[in-house]
DNA sequence: GTTCCGATATATCGGACCGATAGGTCGGAT
DNA sequence: ATCCGACCTATCGGTCCGATATATCGGAAC
């Protein structure tokens, strides 16, 4: 799932590792931070898979650079990179096979395990996605949490009298904020139909 | 952290891996399940560190039969181990190494990591916890918790135009629901310190 | 009847992710 | 002069997960 990320914000522009933690925990938490034990490997997987590819160290697009560099040129990199210090960087750009495994990790089910993590990963990049897969990777995450709901009163009702008043009230709590994800998801939904217009 | 719940469990009544799956998911779940690929790992730690113990397949406390056994053993097991089939069971107790080690573990600072998924397991057993101990637990949280606001505050203040509406929304989001986690522990604080009379 | 399904049950495997740690380079405080 | 903290890449050990293998039984289907 964190591949979904990298590629994401690669698609953007491109960016080393370093660059691309801080933007993950900025755009995506603080909640749930990502470490570089995962990042590196990540990284790597999908280099391998040939979904995105070591560049030049070069942030910046090619800027043609009439006359002398001499001056002009370590300004720019000043600009570019300030306070360069440290290791050289290794600067990652998406592929067309990238792009691909990008919209597939979008579109993919993922009904399986992480989940919240994955559902608002999604979110943060579901401007790419078609209006009606959007609408329908809304849709699925609220049936999800509506049985997540069904089963969590239900275990509820099974041991009331069983369970401690920590455990009770841990659990309604946690019964009330799947009621209120339930609710935000709907003004998502209902904001995506009126935008989305004519169809359905 | 799984120990911390399988020893939790197993401090009340002997189980064995399947139902203690069951018993987790049902009382910590359905939210984030427990998956036999943790557990048996888990259970085998756990016994290698000599915190359990495999005992004899017999749930039961041992109750003196008197008298022939044929019909009443039978009817005994037939409600105790409803259609039991299948394989062997394997039947765990808590030793006192599992004792104290279950303590050191509700106490643990546990600052780091899991976090969430700590929390409301610790919450879920600190009846066992002294009053004061349970009052630092609810507060460490709390503290942890106004931490993570401000920083996602600070967050969405920083990068307030460079999103796009499903981030925003989702951002919102999050610390709303946040805010609201913080009110229901400042309810839990003010009922621990209620019914803990005295001492602050 | 037997065959096949589903519950009961234990266990392992590969992979994802994490925290800690270890490097290695630089600018700036002390 | 020296140490501290930022920048930057990388690996290690470990936990947890989903999928899967293995095994045994009751009962439904046929």
């Amino acid at each position: 799932m964190l591949e979904l990320a990298i590629l994401g914000l690669l698609k953007e522009q491109e960016l080393h590792g370093y660059e691309l933690k801080k933007r993950l925990t900025a755009a995506l938490g603080p909640f749930s931070s990502v470490s570089f034990g995962s990042l590196y490997p990540a990284l790597a997987r999908l280099e391998a898979a040939e979904a995105v590819k070591a560049v030049e160290a070069l942030e910046a697009p090619p800027i043609p650079m009439t006359g002398s560099m001499t001056g002009e040129a370590a300004a720019f990199r000043a600009r570019r990179e300030p306070k360069r210090g440290g290791r050289a960087r290794k600067v990652y750009g998406i592929t067309e096979r990238g792009e691909k495994l990008f919209e597939e990790l979008l579109e993919a089910d993922s009904s399986s395990g992480d989940d919240d993590r994955a559902f608002n990963l999604k979110l943060a990049f579901c401007r790419y996605l078609p209006p009606d897969a959007r609408l329908g990777l809304l849709e699925r995450r609220r049936a999800h949490l509506v049985e997540r709901l069904a089963r969590a009163k239900a275990s509820i009702k099974a041991g009331r009298e069983r369970m401690d008043a920590y455990t009770r009230s841990l659990m309604e709590h946690g019964t009330e904020a799947t009621e209120r994800d339930i609710s935000w998801l709907d003004t998502l939904i209902a904001t995506e139909r009126r935008q989305g217009g004519t169809e359905q």
